[in-house]
DNA sequence: CACTTTTCCCAAAACGTTTTGGAAAAAGGA
DNA sequence: TCCTTTTTCCAAAACGTTTTGGGAAAAGTG
């Protein structure tokens, strides 16, 4: 079936031949304007239940779908939202990542928007990813992962009102939206479980400096020595870099034994994993066994390994959902600082919490 | 400085106060016509070379950049492009895939593009979200990777003219555009290779079946053991599955080793490392001293571990950029079928690719 | 019946670009 | 000088929606 049609340009004979309708061609067709063939769509109570229910009728009959460009340019928003990842830093390899970017992509898409992706390659170039998607107009709000303490970006946002969630938290005065992991209760509830077992030499192994994640970790982990009545001992305190986390990670383990009086328990981020296995399997200590071990994320390795690895587990899909719901609020005009989230995270006891020999 | 300009609405007096200029103003600042100032700043041959430098000054002075969405409705374009990732399939995990993403994103920015990521749980989700996008159009083009033998993306796509490109193949008759990795000119390099160090009973862990790139594996296998003169034994061939490649890696390890005439090297995906690692280290055996292994992918793991993994290694990022390059050429109306590439994979010799003890 | 209210529909404008099809001015040619 | 060509600019249309501001017809109301 063919619709003659003045103003429908067919394509110059190359390319994809759209064979989609439009919002013209339809009202034509129903003998109808467009406006009302807009407005009974859009379920405005300004038109008859009976030609609603025709034009609906046709309008799955043939198949229309407004064309979201033309819808964007007269509501003047992009329906669009973006974020920028740095693989760099090693975030993305953590299926907590994928997680969180799947609830991500499950709400967005449920609301009709799209979500635009920026790879960078480092913190320069995220931010001129960011600045290409705001100042060009290409995006309605952003979500930002990754958060260091002093993040530029979020300054950048808020000194031009431009709607954005975190997840996670940085230094900044001002209010804004933010879904956050409890590191902090996380790790003092894991340090707290490990000195309830008789652990009196409890190490930590943290992320790199500079990101906010690593601070709340650190804090729970103080505060779990505190309320056990532990000493906070500097010389179990190690840092590991996001550019290659098993080989600073490895280089730490063997440091932390070198210690007169070394740890019976590591607490870490999974991520870290890998090179404390090897640091460990080098010492001839067991891992649960001879050191207990509880890392941050759940990710496959800890669930697959013998001894399995007890952990922290954040739920990143949730939080994505959550990171999209309140940037939708947001970007409707909400006031920012009404949305400020901090999830629980739960505690998965496995193989490696066992009290020290 | 303040424009007062009838046709610009301020906003609600909430959420983000574009402090932008579009064309109208800035050509009513500089006393041309919108028509002038857009065709100035692309270049067009018919304003002279005097108005072109003035437009542009001004035009970078307040910062101009013509509104995306109105450029796209009169182009008739929406300078996006698609891609689907399910993370269900594992395959998100890989550092591979994220070297293929920076080099999609790359140049997809460098083309004043847009990329639009969809996450999809399963294969049926998959077919929905590159529907949407589709026949919403929402973009010009869509990129595929994980491909299946039978893929019913692609008969989509091809029925409907729609440009795309594959990282990877499948089983389809008519012409399409693809990027490839030479996996069977690999592994039949890694096969013989290892025959040449006189090994003799050469085991291949396969990707799971349904999926394109473990036919080629294979048939590089095979290839590489008759090119060696050794025979083709159907005991020495397993398969793992995406959902938990180290679990089931794990598996087949134990299972190949019952064997009366065990394999003395291994070839594998690297994703699968970890389940070999355990079953080895279950077994007894040293990595790279009492059996020999090459890895497909250079995956971190590789790297650090000791004995560091030899592997076979694919550009994912320069990949990557070439599927956007040729998915350009296709949306301006280029023949798919020309641009069919099979990259070769070089071989790294690291510490697991011993002869035979 | 005359008047008001409600129901239902639509023409026109607007969103911000780019493209089309000239037209006026300047330059060149005889 | 007069005609042709080139240079330089622009008004109007178009892309496909949604929103605005009515207006005609139908339904109540007294």
């Amino acid at each position: 079936m063919f619709l003659e049609q003045s103003g429908n340009r067919i394509g110059f004979g190359e390319g994809f031949k759209s064979m989609t309708i439009n919002l013209k061609q339809l009202s034509k067709l129903l003998k109808l304007s467009p406006t009302t063939v807009s407005r009974a769509l859009a379920d405005y109570p300004d038109v008859s239940a009976k030609t609603r229910a025709r034009v609906k009728q046709m309008a799955i009959q043939h198949g229309y779908q407004p064309n979201p460009v033309a819808r964007r340019l007269q509501k003047g928003k992009t329906e669009t939202i973006g974020i920028v990842i740095t693989p760099e830093q090693n975030y993305f390899s953590d299926t907590f990542f994928i997680d969180l970017l799947s609830g991500i992509s499950n709400q967005i898409t449920r609301a009709g928007y799209e979500l635009i992706l920026g790879v960078a390659s480092d913190e320069e170039h995220e931010m001129q990813s960011m600045r290409r998607m705001v100042e060009g107009k290409r995006v309605d709000g952003m979500i930002l992962t990754l958060i260091r303490e002093q993040d530029p970006r979020v300054g950048y946002l808020l000194d031009r009102d431009f709607p954005f969630v975190l997840y996670g938290r940085t230094r900044e005065t001002r209010p804004y939206a933010f879904v956050d992991m409890d590191g902090k209760q996380a790790f003092e509830k894991a340090c707290t479980y490990l000195a309830g077992l008789g652990h009196r030499r409890i190490a930590l192994l943290n992320g790199e400096p500079g990101f906010m994640f690593p601070v709340g970790c650190r804090e729970g982990y103080e505060s779990g020595l505190f309320l056990s009545g532990l000493e906070l001992d500097p010389d179990l305190i190690r840092e590991w870099k996001h550019k290659d986390p098993s080989q600073s990670s490895y280089r730490w383990t063997l440091e932390l034994f070198k210690n007169d009086n070394p740890p019976t328990a590591i607490l870490f981020q999974t991520e870290a994993v890998n090179g404390i296995f090897k640091g460990l399997d080098e010492l001839n200590l067991q891992p649960g066994k001879d050191v207990a071990l509880i890392g941050y994320d759940d990710l496959e390795i800890a669930r697959i390994h013998r001894p399995s690895l007890s952990v922290l587990r954040p739920q990143a899909r949730e939080a994505g959902q959550r990171v999209v719901n309140i940037l939708l609020e947001v970007i409707k005009g909400e006031d920012p600082g009404k949305f400020q989230e901090i999830h629980q995270v739960e505690m998965v006891i496995r193989e490696t919490s066992l009290p020290p020999s």
